[in-house]
DNA sequence: CTAACTGTACCGTCCAGACGGTATAGTTAC
DNA sequence: GTAACTATACCGTCTGGACGGTACAGTTAG
């Protein structure tokens, strides 16, 4: 077989990056070829179109979302606990998709949120088995406010230790309700 | 004294119900204008620009924060339930100025973040009055979580009866971490 | 008379996508 | 083994349309 496609995978970080910076307005094709230092021909014979890279980007979305919450069931300390950690912005691949994808639904972009519903709903059945079904509606939406702050800091450290201590507060009430 | 400028009012609500049904990518001059049924010329000599456009709704967005804080702090069940129960999406006129607003940020609108944040403050201080600085993060971070969710439903009335169970809900939790 | 419009024609820019071309890695034929 | 061929992985340019904004002449209501 020929050369690797080393450009595809590029492209997509160079996407996801460009969306989490900048929001899906500034995510124009040519600045993300070149962000992912490719010619937009290039981009181009990858994705035929944005609609493809937006396909690209949920697939991969999906991919990661399978993986955490594979991660939220065997959680030792209880999956309410990791979603709730792991709601807060730490850079980690799962964490720049979904927020990559969020600049997507905003823009009203139907499949976006509908994969969204999908995962959300994974995930609350999955905090329902471990804290019930009331306080697992609590979390969840606790989480979407972690993320609602995140998508506001576009992406860089701003306020990482008051986020984190943030969480460490979280959990401190999750412990409260817990009893 | 000539007509009055209903028109101006009239594209700011144009321009309000836009971002919230199709997002800011597709609120396009042509469809404000389209949409509050005046001309294209008539909505630039009122806002001769699309800057003062969203300076308008942020402006429209400041003065409605801050009746909110108000009804807020005179509460007579305390500001964290009114802010849990006026989190859902009521379709108010906080409301759509505020989902309105959201979509901007969403674009790296700076302005309109800084804006959040200074009323997200207010929400903080005040909810920390009422239940302690630890469970306002938590109250803060459910109502962020119920906004995030209310956009990505576009300003439909979809799923209105499972929010408002889910804001029972909360408020439940919310009398539990009182005690 | 004048503020509050309507309507149209137009400009510059930006962007998605089309298209033609090129370089190179494998594959086949002899 | 190598020449001929094929498929993949790109590059660079161009175009058509949309969008923000300008300009301006005319119309209507108070």
């Amino acid at each position: 077989m020929p050369r690797k496609p080393v450009a595809r995978d590029a492209v997509l970080d160079a996407y996801e990056s460009l969306l989490i910076e900048v929001g899906e307005r500034a995510a124009t094709l040519d600045a993300v070829a070149k962000r992912a230092g490719v010619s937009k021909g290039g981009l181009l014979y990858h994705f035929p179109n944005k609609e493809a890279l937006i396909s690209a980007l949920l697939e991969r979305l999906d991919e990661l979302a399978q993986e955490d919450i594979e991660q939220m069931k065997a959680a030792p300390d209880g999956s309410a606990a990791y979603f709730i950690r792991s709601s807060l912005w730490a850079d980690t691949p799962m964490d720049r998709a979904f927020v990559a994808a969020t600049r997507l639904a905003e823009v009203a972009h139907e499949e976006t949120r509908r994969r969204f519903a999908g995962i959300q709903q994974q995930w609350l059945d999955v905090l329902a088995e471990d804290v019930g079904p009331e306080i697992a509606k609590a979390v969840s939406y606790m989480g979407d406010g972690l993320y609602f702050n995140a998508m506001f800091e576009g992406g860089q450290g701003t306020g990482d230790a008051s986020r984190e201590a943030d969480v460490e507060i979280l959990l401190g009430v999750l412990d409260r309700l817990r009893k």
